[in-house]
DNA sequence: CCTATACTGGGCCGACCGGTCAATAAACGG
DNA sequence: CCGTTTATTGACCGGTCGGCCCAGTATAGG
């Protein structure tokens, strides 16, 4: 039956991905995406059908991966819940310090989530996904004891959510290392320790 | 000696600014602009210089506007300052789930902080003024007893305009009200309020 | 080996981008 | 009332965009 692709779907989703992520949709011409992938544009025009189709796909594809990262993170057995959520907060604030992006989500989400009925739906999709890791790790943390288990789990989920948001738009902005990691510090005293005196 | 401007400088610097603020700075064209402005293309050309200095203009008066604003609600000495930070986050909250945008700096940062110096910097102002402002009224609450004085007083403000860039972007999302609502009340927690029983 | 299949990449297209030019209109000083 | 200066207007420009056609080619099955 005919000749085989050369090429893998999830790789060439990958690498357009970031080329959005660094140029944002608008920024990205055709070319930028051709160079990124490898591909002619006529195997991307096959293949994914064209600029919009294959942004949604690098869109949802760079949420899963955002969401599965946050996963991994949050559910590692080796700390405890509590530990997991400053671990990844710290983490997160020395990686949009180097510069490193994982933000298509957020790009996307602030560039066209008001004006694209798609990329709303996929952001609000993301951001439930993220929203029901940080609870489980909250009711974990809450059953083993470290958190008052009285707080609103599904609150301080959201508000995670929130944060973690507007600590890419400050990273995209180039604030400081010092001051991303005092914002995660700091974020983390909305959490009800139990045993613990308040400052 | 010539002949007079018909317009405003500033009038067109907000339509501008509207304009922006609705399609983003690559979304947005010179003939959008001339529609949302009334002027012509020449007009505009000779007055601002092209449509990046343009941008910038707008991006410069609406990042002020927003420094002014919070200013005037944080600074309202009709209220205390816990009440005043609590009013203003309920009120984003609000203001945000209505569809108003005054994210010109927010989305701006997201789309161009990362590759534009210009706007990196405008950025970096701008969370440095909104700082300020939460700052003094975090550290007005400490001296008038509502707070404890023990507090870093510019980690909690880093902190709130993290939280407040974070709220935007939900909100371009179309995040609900009850949700953005119930993420300003648990920020809310993160204050070392003084005479309170830890939850 | 031959044919059917469909992926490939160069190149072309109409549309539109941001920016500019040439001519006209309006206010002021002389 | 005329010349100078500046603003406005609409036509226009080269460049580039996203999209698509076409000729060439690699592969699988018979």
């Amino acid at each position: 039956m005919g000749r085989p692709r050369k090429f893998l779907e999830t790789d060439v989703v990958h690498s357009a991905g970031k080329a959005f992520s660094d140029h944002g949709y608008g920024g990205t011409t055709l070319e930028d995406l051709v160079g990124a992938t490898g591909l002619g544009k006529q195997s991307l025009y096959n293949a994914f059908g064209g600029k919009r189709e294959l942004f949604l796909r690098a869109l949802n594809s760079d949420t899963a991966d955002a969401v599965a990262a946050l996963d991994a993170e949050l559910g590692d057995e080796s700390a405890t819940p509590l530990e997991r959520i400053r671990g990844h907060l710290i983490k997160l604030a020395i990686t949009l310090s180097d510069g490193d992006k994982g933000i298509l989500f957020t790009k996307a989400t602030v560039e066209l989530g008001d004006r694209d009925p798609d990329v709303a739906q996929a952001a609000l999709q993301g951001f439930h996904d993220l929203e029901q890791i940080y609870r489980q790790c909250v009711i974990d943390a809450q059953d083993g004891g470290e958190l008052d288990p009285a707080a609103d789990a599904s609150a301080l989920a959201s508000f995670f959510v929130a944060l973690t948001r507007g600590m890419e738009v400050l990273g995209s902005a180039g604030v400081s290392r010092t001051e991303l990691t005092a914002i995660a510090l700091t974020s983390i005293k909305v959490l009800p320790v139990l045993g613990d005196v308040p400052a």
